[in-house]
DNA sequence: CGATAATGATACGGATCCGAAACGATCAGA
DNA sequence: TCTGATCGTTTCGGATCCGTATCATTATCG
């Protein structure tokens, strides 16, 4: 079930998928950002700010960062676990899930589009 | 010849490459920066300012601004146009080649890890 | 020559991000 | 209770980036 891909392949889509992000004028996240929104939209909750900096190696106030521009942005919200409230639980939200798909289809769209290379 | 992929295996890919990207301590390039990396190595030259910031729907400064990242990052380097000494023509570097051929591969060996999913 | 156009770089104010350190709030255990 | 650990946030100085506007340099053409 491994996807065969040249590394020219590989190359195109990223470039192609990339240049879609920063045209489409929404704000552009950063490597990090996608990170962290892709870690909180595929793997099982419950997510901690703790957690996510243990998983992409990095420093809490960096999530705490890209959480309060995520938020803005209403990609994520946050909410206190009830049960320890020094946790603060990061949930999906309805426009980062349709974000989230939007990328999916553009990546899904752009290597359908990719010749032998 | 087109990639067979689905939007859960696209999303995986993003992702773990993604991942890898942050993790690898490299200066974690933006979207933009990506994109205009990825133009100057995939497209045939010769590339200018003024036709990057087109492809990349961008304004002028931020494509001098990328360069000058990229360029303090030995990514790429820069050149005037003897034939028209207004221009300035964008160069590879074999430093950027390198770090461009690992992104490659990174792509490859994680897409292959995809499962069914 | 002189006027106009084109190119890439720079100045500016404002926004964001970084890592390190300190902070307040909360929990756990003696 | 109270001491220490843990959690997320905030602060700090410094760096980067943004878009707009402007700049110096160079080319083009009458």
């Amino acid at each position: 079930m491994a996807l065969e891909i040249r590394p020219s392949q590989a190359l195109r889509l990223w470039r192609q998928v990339h240049l879609d992000l920063v045209q489409d004028g929404d704000a552009d996240l950063s490597a990090r950002q996608t990170a962290i929104l892709l870690t909180i939209y595929l793997e099982l909750p419950p997510h901690t700010v703790r957690g996510l900096a243990q998983q992409l190696g990095v420093t809490k106030p960096v999530i705490t960062r890209a959480l309060d521009t995520m938020g803005k942005l209403g990609l994520v919200s946050r909410k206190r676990d009830d049960f320890d409230r020094r946790n603060v639980i990061i949930q999906r939200t309805v426009a980062g899930a349709l974000a989230v798909e939007r990328l999916a289809d553009l990546i899904v769209q752009r290597s359908r589009e990719l010749g032998a290379g």
